[in-house]
DNA sequence: GGGATGTTTCGGAAATAACTGAAAACACAA
DNA sequence: TTGTGTTTTCAGTTATTTCCGAAACATCCC
């Protein structure tokens, strides 16, 4: 019988490699999301020479996946009394993980894509030609449904836990 | 000064290709993205030489992405009386253009997340170390979270246009 | 059959994204 | 100021993804 210790081992060890595999899926790279996935599973702040170790990647890929990590607000800098080494520590609430992850892709992906839309309604307005009429049309739509997501993320990205569920519980429970 | 047509025809190659790097970014290929748009403001539907002449594409790439979009539910294959060939019209109405983005990338990106959580929370079960218990809490968060994400697009996408809205109005008006 | 038309597949080339390793920059203490 | 531990940057390499071009396949018509 194979002892507890080992098998949590290998059950992480998997989690941590499928996630990166989801990641690259999801459009981030495998490394950030194996580093989230460590560390959102270790008990402790974590070095980045420990990470290096743990997944056997250079410095540079640690260092600025975790630094992206950061950005996002999914991970946290700690720093221990009397130790100049910077420790990264995971949030652990889903709830937060997901308005991280919302308000970050909102910025990335929403708003571009709104800008884009905007420029080219602003440019074809008033066109009277059956095409350019189409054209527009179409435009308008997506600005604004894009818009209304934009709006939707917004909200979302600033409601608190509580709040939520209980919104999503009268909607769909 | 210029005449409509001219600007039209420069205003949506402008889209076409800026979508096609937002496509990037949102994880689809390029070409993808690009061929989307491209048929999203096309008053007729277009034949595989038409999309790779205007794009400036090979047929091997042309064929490969327009199948996926038809995949995706994105894109309709249409035949005319008489011809052999196929043609390709885009689904024009945003609603449901969103529905199937949500249905397809729940299929690709939720579930199989879903599944890896499901896994390592069946296989850490019952474990009594501090670690073991720790690990198990934090899958059990993810997979909640998860599955409660899987059933919502569900919902959305099952959605009709006019409830959506009415829904949508009402939380945030 | 065999030519014409259109679709699908696929090996290798090209483009893009990710990663390494090492050096440079930085921060701070002695 | 110099030494030591740490973070950051980046040019070059490697891996992955995307794309091309051409051949194979399928279908119809004569």
């Amino acid at each position: 019988m194979k002892g507890e210790a080992a098998k949590l081992k290998e059950t992480r060890d998997r989690f941590v490699a499928q996630w990166g595999v989801m990641g690259t899926h999801w459009g981030i790279n495998r490394t950030m999301a194996q580093i989230h996935a460590l560390l959102m599973t270790n008990p402790e702040p974590m070095s980045t020479d420990e990470v290096m170790e743990e997944l056997r990647i250079s410095r540079g890929n640690a260092h600025t996946n975790l630094k992206d990590l950061v950005s996002w607000g999914l991970l946290r800098i700690v720093t221990r009394k009397g130790e100049r080494k910077e420790y990264f520590e995971a949030e652990l609430d889903v709830w937060e993980i997901f308005r991280r992850i919302v308000q970050e892709r909102k910025r990335r992906e929403i708003d571009p894509a709104l800008d884009v839309l905007q420029s080219c309604l602003a440019e074809t307005k008033g066109m009277k030609t059956a095409g350019g009429r189409a054209f527009q049309d179409q435009m308008k739509s997506l600005e604004e449904f894009v818009r209304f997501a934009s709006k939707m993320s917004d909200r979302v990205a600033s409601m608190p836990h509580g709040k939520a569920m209980q919104l999503a519980m009268k909607l769909f429970g």
